[in-house]
DNA sequence: CGAAATATGCTCCGAGCTTTACAAAGTCGG
DNA sequence: CCGACTTTGTAAAGCTCGGAGCATATTTCG
């Protein structure tokens, strides 16, 4: 019955609109004089006074005392928003290991804990091996689940809105599992489960490879082939969570392009099949004739799909990424020799710079850009922060 | 030097803020009182009506003095957009035809200019056509240039930020073509170049078979085929302009996918090659043979390029639109079984219900969002319409 | 030590929204 | 036809917020 739409603003909305204002400048730098984010927002300084201390109050800010001061003139006081005020967790569950990342909400790591999984481990004891690696990460960083505004988990395979995973996924009978109901057990604050191709293409665009760009193809090459997509800066999940899934296409050979790799011919016997590949690129820099046609014929069946995805898209920026992306050296030249076959626009190709790490990295953004989205999006009154 | 990030708000721009919020309400439900309006925006009556007044004064508003009065109380003063303040154009420059649409800032089309056009001409005669539809539409509906606010035009082939066309495109010579140069000549509002696939992708999620939808593929299927692609409710160009084009991979058959029908045994001598499709439609439905399995061909070489782009974008609503669809009936059940096997989370498929027409009515829309951005995005002050 | 430069803190003013109150203009019922 | 009721239009009072300006504090430089 009530109106939910209430566009108008008054004056209290004002001032709340005003430090949101405030507060995005202090985050964009750090440690900020009343006098710079004057400049910064365009208010006056007497505002940005009020609005500062009030912030100050509220917990959101903190001040350094003048200290030493290079300039001439009476030192200023500092502010800095206070990024230890919450924490987010960013969770990636892979096939084969488990790391979740606790950071603030500037986005820098607090900490970190990795834990290996049986890949065949069933999805009990995977969920338990879970449970086990989000409380080491709380208790050894001295936090607690109410300091978690966020949660986000990557998990292999299409995620559909409500968190389920639909479809496949390489994980052992992890089909059913309703992990949002799962983490709700332990977190009151909101919880994302997310793909992981998605996330580690956000990731890269974060901190890695593409942090200059607004339109990204991120592909994971490895034993799996996948891509997350973005599009306009934003992470792009598609209306039932399966966008990127190109490779499903019959005429795009992704699930069958690693066999390539694995059948090569010449890899010795005491070579195990997940480690084949890794022998066939090393093979293939030492010159390895079978190797090398190998690696070719990868690369080709890589591109067709990419190609699938750049025309579709007309991005910045291919990301190769994923497992095989240690061997990108090998490849990138390759894949752009295609590329350049097949597409009508050719855009930038750049080897992922955070490797494994860009799963959980981008797990860890989608937290963070969770929080902002609550603060910035709608009032700053949400989760108080009152201690020091 | 001078700052343009100024985020903070002082009170004039509290008043800018509530004033653009006025005008939304008010574009939302054309006549409304000042209490409606106080109820959707949450401001109080009298804000709303100091607002209201300056509103009319501005010419943004026009009053309807009470009338007839159909519930108790005292009548109320009914306050409406003042649609006529403004207008908009909308242009398709096809091969075969020009056609004009002028829209007041509602989008209610005011006046449209058809003319035919050789499809040999080259790119002189072709602006010189251009002009005369454009000026035709002005005087015919009694507007001058410094009355339109935004003019889009539509041309086939990928077009990049700065409105040339490039890559390719089947207007003969028209690929040097400075379009916005040339309509600076006529117009100082800003202008738009557009791709037609995409713009009527844009049509059709306006008033079209689209409309509840906010990811969208659309496919242009006729003698030549495209797609325009809609996501998160926006239009995406890519980074060059050449999203959608996912025809240029060789695997996807889109560039020949129409000589199945063209070249379909059977056709009479007696037909022309533009007109050979429609034929092969019409023989299709009396259960012609050859043409059965014409068009069966044709689907399944478009389904696979519609596969490619469902499976990146994995949209809500797949358009089927261009010359072939007035044919949709033929063809939709077909396409749906192909994307059906080809992809993994199956979009609804429409048939297009604005036909040729889609493309000027996105062109128009474009414009609308230009005006619109300018008004919401800033302030409400650029151009002010003076006049009752 | 004084001048210059910069930052802080305070007061006053004006703009804008809300609340309250009241007049105006209709309808409805007798 | 008239009075009660309902809703709208309008004016006044009050509150909050941001801007401008000035006095004061603190540091550097000459």
């Amino acid at each position: 019955m009530t109106e939910v739409t209430t566009t108008g603003a008054d004056l209290p909305r004002l001032r709340e609109l005003n430090s949101l204002s405030i507060v995005r400048a202090l985050r964009d730098h750090p440690p900020s004089t009343v006098t710079e984010l004057s400049r910064r927002t365009g208010l006056s300084r007497p505002a940005v006074d009020v609005i500062a201390q009030g912030l100050v109050t509220d917990g959101w800010a903190s001040v350094l005392e003048p200290g030493a001061s290079s300039a001439v003139g009476r030192p200023a006081r500092r502010y800095q928003f206070r990024a230890g005020a919450g924490h987010v967790l960013g969770i990636d569950v892979g096939v084969h290991k488990i790391l979740a990342l606790l950071a603030d909400l500037d986005g820098a790591i607090v900490h970190s804990v990795r834990h290996a999984v049986d890949a065949q481990a069933g999805p009990e004891a995977r969920l338990a091996e879970l449970d086990e690696v989000v409380d080491a990460c709380l208790t050894e960083a001295g936090k607690t689940p109410t300091d978690i505004w966020a949660v986000t988990v990557a998990v292999t395979g299409a995620v559909d809105s409500a968190g389920r995973t639909t479809f496949f996924t390489p994980l052992p009978g992890w089909k059913g599992v309703d992990l949002t109901a799962h983490l709700a057990t332990h977190f009151s604050c909101p919880t994302v489960i997310e793909n992981d191709c998605k996330l580690a293409a956000l990731g890269e665009q974060w901190k890695g490879a593409a942090t200059d760009a607004d339109d990204i193809v991120y592909l994971l090459a490895g034993l799996r082939t996948g891509a997350g997509l973005i599009i306009d800066g934003v992470l792009r999940r598609g209306f039932g969570g399966a966008a990127g899934e190109i490779g499903a296409l019959k005429h795009v050979r992704w699930l069958d392009a690693p066999q390539h790799l694995q059948n090569c011919p010449g890899v010795p016997e005491t070579v195990s099949p997940d480690d084949a590949a890794a022998w066939v690129f090393n093979a293939a820099r030492d010159g390895h004739k079978a190797a090398r046609t190998a690696v070719n014929r990868y690369v080709k069946d890589l591109a067709v799909g990419a190609a699938a995805l750049v025309l579709t898209l007309d991005p910045q920026v291919v990301v190769f990424g994923g497992g095989f992306s240690r061997s990108a050296d090998l490849m990138l030249d390759p894949l752009r020799r295609e590329l350049e076959r097949l597409c009508l626009r050719m855009p930038e190709v750049r080897a992922s710079t955070l490797g494994a790490d860009s799963v959980a990295l981008g797990a860890l953004k989608l937290s963070l850009n969770e929080v902002d989205q609550r603060l910035f999006g709608g009032s700053l009154s949400a989760p108080v922060a009152p201690r020091r």
